[in-house]
DNA sequence: CTTGTTTTGTACCAGACGGTTAAAATACGT
DNA sequence: ACGTATTTTAACCGTCTGGTACAAAACAAG
């Protein structure tokens, strides 16, 4: 039984090559925590999306819990880069913001993964992220973005005095997060008329006619 | 040590209340479930949290997916039912809108295990949900109230043409649930300043100021 | 009291699952 | 070439956990 496998699975060059296998058990349970949660997340199923062996995880990542904080550690990292394309210095600040939230609502869309991740582990309380100062730092750029368009639109007058770029931040994200973390219930419940294409697209772009109107001057 | 509890706990008279039973069972497994997401609720910790035994919550629920399906309606009827005590059609609409968004806002504040709930079912894809017509039926009124609102506000033209009701209710759904479910991640990247006692009541209103703008004429 | 049905207590299990042991294969400095 | 540290394989394990078998109580009906 065991010979069956035991000869032709290994050949004789393989180069080892440790940064990629690390790349991929990421890869596999990222794929695994976000379609079955951390406790739903079986290490098995894990090794299965690999080309490596259970071993290799805990080499690595030391038990279940850190290659959770390994996952959700790439996720902010590759999500946040992403962000980093966007250029908003030389537009006007409505058009800034109105880009802005455009964007993020489109990102959050295009980062599903991510969405569920952090769903996760805010249903676990937030302790990984909690102790994670490279979490912390890679979030300041969007603030600093906002921070910038608040300040330019004082200046010219354009926005109205008194907004909080933190908490526009939170809106932002309040509403292309929960566009995306409710979508099941919210669509089992009244329908998926919202989430379809191009009910998205005209969900987005009210949000976006709202949202300046909410903060012009 | 079994002596000590068995003769007093049931006495002679004791009569059976299978009601009681199953709403005990029911609340327990509120809290576990809510505490610590389905795959990580366990059911002997829910067995621990009720005066009876493991076996009458298979007995009453058959699975750990039937209680968790109890789990989730029966949270879904208490907390819709508390919404049913609100009366908006003599206010303005945009008094209306204000305070139903005022409402919505507070009321998941109060009702944090709901809305762990909501978001466990969501990470799960919804399909409890789904299958159950009795929470689709729930969730009608709600949005019956902003159709009302809009209704009257076209009417009277406090409000700008052409909002949707639905659009309307996923809105203030949210800003008033994103505010409990990303709580943990939020405030533990950008600091607590928009979650403590202080900072809710500023977010609140702050919120319904920028809505009002937004949807009147 | 007898009989049938509902409700409950006790003990138990099979499988799943995270994690480990021990050693072999490979790379690398000297 | 050789010794040492790193990386990988394969088999294994203890415990936890959802679920069950069995039958005793409690109750209702006749």
């Amino acid at each position: 039984m065991t010979d069956q496998e035991k000869a032709p699975a290994k050949r004789a060059g393989w180069k080892r090559d440790p940064a990629k296998v690390q790349q991929d058990i990421l890869q596999a349970a990222t794929r695994e925590f976000a379609d079955n949660g951390f406790n739903g997340g079986r290490i098995e199923r894990i090794v299965q999306l690999t080309a490596t062996s259970k071993r290799m995880i805990y080499y690595y990542f030391g038990d279940k819990e850190g290659l959770w904080r390994a996952v959700l550690e790439d996720a902010y990292t590759s999500v946040r880069a992403q962000e980093a394309e966007l250029d908003l210095a030389d537009l006007p600040p409505l058009e800034a913001l109105r880009k802005l939230f455009v964007f993020t609502f489109d990102h959050h869309r295009r980062n599903a993964d991510f969405i569920r991740l952090v769903m996760i582990e805010n249903i676990r309380g937030g302790h990984v992220l909690a102790s994670s100062t490279k979490i912390r730092d890679l979030n300041r750029p969007v603030v600093a973005m906002l921070e910038d368009i608040c300040r330019r639109g004082a200046a010219d007058g354009s926005l109205r005095p008194g907004l909080c770029p933190l908490q526009l931040h939170w809106e932002l994200s309040a509403l292309s997060f929960f566009n995306m973390s409710n979508r099941a219930t919210f669509s089992g419940i009244f329908g998926a008329g919202l989430h379809d294409e191009a009910g998205q697209v005209r969900l987005r772009d009210s949000l976006a006619d709202q949202l300046i109107r909410a903060v012009r001057a």
